[in-house]
DNA sequence: TCATATTAGTAAAACGTTTTAGTGTGGTGA
DNA sequence: TCACCACACTAAAACGTTTTACTAATATGA
């Protein structure tokens, strides 16, 4: 039963031409390399009616191309990450482009290997969502005039193409909101990482308070340690819950740091209402179905994962480096 | 600055020595060629200093072994297969392996091409949750010996490793719960498919009340559609919850049913409570913040990666074929 | 001293494609 | 009739490895 897949030399001796004619026509070169359109037709039949199908390893050994797109996250396992990679997989798929996956799991060193690694896969193009510190590793790869989008993180020093929602106008619509509502003290957890996504959160949040006259109080912005366990950021809301009983409205500033927030506020038996208001970067059904349901920044993940692919799809099918592009889209506040 | 990746040729020649030498260093196959000991820290010096990695297409094309497992699930984004994702993915690494994946997207033509496509780029094992319908296209790699391992959802007519949980027992048990809690009309909210793992979940439920001597009526059985849109879902379900007041506990038989029920419930104004029990099978961070709690079915996600990553493994390394293995673990009931 | 082992390596084929540089035939124009 | 061109196709090199079969030199045993 185990039968050798079939090569290129199979058909071409099944159809009495040479192995050079079979690649022509597979290639949709044949009419251009002047090959009958008798022979087109009967190897076509061949390949058809053998189900033959050109080895891609083959292919990408000869051409240097492989039809394959890295993809690199921080954790697959994070819904955000996993909607988009299914909506830029779908796309891809279409344009017969394949996804490989990693995460990198904040290990510094990850990123270079994993880097590494599909490089000598022959990998196409690279979407990369990328962590601290992975700058030289990137910049390695625009070196080599690899196409590279980044999405959700952005890294300044590189000059390279970006997709992503604009942070400080998300949370100034969130805090303005809040103030709208009379909100007097609103708090901000955040993480304590100088990224640019993060700190814009925080700078959209200080200036609506500042253009609403509101209330400034360091004391309600908290930063929790990236990469920290779960159970020590919940411990540490609570104690801020606890200590500034004040606050009246509070912003996440990712999904994981409002679930940790929600998880909190269960534990401690204080409820989400008029009197404290509640704000999720990132939508989801846990917020939908929260009693009550919790309003939230949603980011356009359909539009978000159509740039991403278009912006790559136009740079592997240009010849020449294309300048890059940052792509800068709004986030939506649903108010619930 | 575009320098064109080093080959095992620019090695040899830089040592002085042939390829073939440098390929039984990078191999390991050093001392058992007779290789000096000199001559091998030399090459694998200039190796490290000139950071040079094998091109693992050539690789490929000679050995026709690629280092990748395919992993084929429903949907990627679905919180569920993106967790085991995570978790394969990361035990793979370990052993040098990378997951290449995609999402079938229930299109019952797309495994088959997914299957050749993978093939085409020698994956060297494949890892499936099979739709309906792909028996024939599982058997052709398993005629090929492939290592494969199904999971979450089985194909008994196939003789292949499979990877799940007891879906009779776990229904069964949360079934039970509801009988020693009293309760009397206890409606299932299952899909209609007619697949193993379906019919178990239903099985189990039928078994426990036919044990406890409870209240069997069919039309406290709700099997929607397979497929069918959300929106659609949550309408029948408020005609069920409407039609049948003396409901009073619903097990879902999946994440999204659960999601489906309680949204139908939040928009009816029913609440959840003693008077009215829910169980969701899969756990998640929407069912531990649902107010109240939600109880669930667990699937010990850690262990399901393990055993999967471990088959694998086992067959990739084995030279003959092994004989199949079917590994079935127990569901958690989490009461909150 | 001669045959034989052992040591330390290498040349070349093979994996399955793509692509460059041909080849041989028949037709056309002058 | 000769030069040239268009047409229809092909031989062989190349991509970067692994692996088989070999060579040449030295060591060993009788």
């Amino acid at each position: 039963m185990t039968t050798k897949a079939l090569s290129i030399k199979d058909i071409a001796k099944k159809a009495n031409v040479s192995i050079t004619t079979v690649s022509f026509i597979l290639n949709g070169k044949a009419v251009e390399k002047n090959i009958s359109t008798a022979v087109i037709e009967r190897v076509e039949k061949i390949i058809k009616d053998d189900g033959f199908k050109p080895n891609q390893v083959a292919r990408s050994l000869r051409t240097g191309s492989s039809k394959i797109i890295g993809l690199i996250v921080e954790d697959i396992s994070n819904p955000f990450f996993s909607a988009i990679a299914r909506l830029i997989e779908d796309k891809a798929y279409k344009k017969d482009y394949k996804i490989i996956y990693s995460s990198t799991e904040n290990h510094p060193g990850k990123m270079k290997e994993l880097i590494n690694l599909f490089k000598s896969r022959q990998v196409d193009a690279y979407i990369i969502s990328p962590a601290l510190g992975t700058e030289q590793d990137i910049q390695g790869l625009l070196d080599e005039h690899k196409p590279v989008v980044l999405f959700d993180r952005f890294l300044p020093s590189l000059d390279v193409s970006y997709v992503g929602i604009d942070h400080v106008e998300a949370s100034y619509k969130a805090t303005e909101h809040f103030l709208k509502l009379k909100k007097k003290n609103i708090a901000l957890v955040t993480i304590d990482l100088d990224v640019e996504q993060v700190v814009n959160r925080y700078d959209g949040y200080k200036q609506a308070i500042l253009d609403y006259n509101g209330n400034q109080n360091e004391a309600l912005v908290l930063k929790v340690p990236f990469g920290q366990e779960k159970e020590e950021t919940i411990a540490q809301l609570k104690e801020l819950f606890k200590e500034h009983t004040e606050i009246d409205a509070v912003l996440f500033a990712t999904n994981y740091l409002a679930i940790s927030g929600l998880t909190a506020l269960k534990e401690m038996e204080k409820v989400v209402d008029a009197d404290f208001s509640v704000i999720a970067y990132d939508d989801g059904d846990v917020f939908k179905l929260h009693t009550p349901q919790i309003s939230a920044l949603g980011q356009p993940l359909e539009e978000i994962a159509e740039r991403i692919i278009s912006l790559i799809l136009m740079q592997l099918s240009s010849k020449d480096v294309l300048k890059t592009e940052r792509v800068i889209l709004s986030g939506e506040l649903i108010v619930r």
